[in-house]
DNA sequence: GGGACTTATGTCACAAATGACATATTATCC
DNA sequence: GGATAATATGTCATTTGTGACATAAGTCCC
């Protein structure tokens, strides 16, 4: 988190502190949306690290490319939520687990 | 629920009773996957009726079209996870209750 | 039976996602 | 600092998803 000390210097400067809704200027689904997608991708990349696997190997595995596991992870915009589901599924998460991380808070 | 009785006749008939995993021959993910899906536009339907919305009225607020509406909720395969969620998260519901019906069994 | 309304199904032009590949950047070890 | 592995970024042909439209089929009231 970002001290108070910080923002205020930041704010002499010109500049405001937001989150990237602000930023980005995102409606409330919308940014609930996003946060839905980063949190299926910190998923895919805790649970593939857990599993000892580099990109390669997960991508393998899922049949795709290493480039496309490095954009999931990185929750990339060409990247779709049932690509990323379907990952999880495929390395062994369940319904319930992937639930979990779709209710996740940022 | 079919009950016994008929599921003999049908057997009697030459017909094996199953779920759409067996028939489709599906495996596990794949079949957990299809069952999201389905929860998911079981979702988007109750909720549309329960505000008592037509499919044009919930088209219209989504920004997409009658037939789109009708084919989230058939769960028809040229409709997305992602639009789904969107559909759902843009008529009210929270990640939390996107969760929840991510989890629900079929 | 004929409107008015709702939902289902088919089609299509266009947009977006996907896997593959090349290449760049970043660790990690010697 | 060079070699090696891991990860990130860019591009592209093909596939898939999307909104829109037309039209069929079902429902309900009169």
């Amino acid at each position: 988190m970002m001290d108070e000390a910080k923002k205020q210097r930041l704010k002499n400067d010109g500049w405001e502190v937001g989150n990237a809704a602000d930023f980005l200027e995102l409606t409330p689904e919308e940014a609930e949306f996003v946060a839905l997608r980063l949190s299926l991708s910190r998923a895919i990349r805790d649970l593939r690290t857990a599993r000892g696997l580099s990109q390669t190997d997960l991508a393998r595995r899922i049949g795709s490319s290493q480039s496309r596991v490095a954009k999931m992870e990185a929750a990339a915009p060409s990247v779709s939520v049932d690509l990323m589901i379907r990952c999880l599924l495929r390395i062994g998460a369940h319904r319930d687990e992937v639930a979990r991380w779709v209710a996740r808070p940022a």
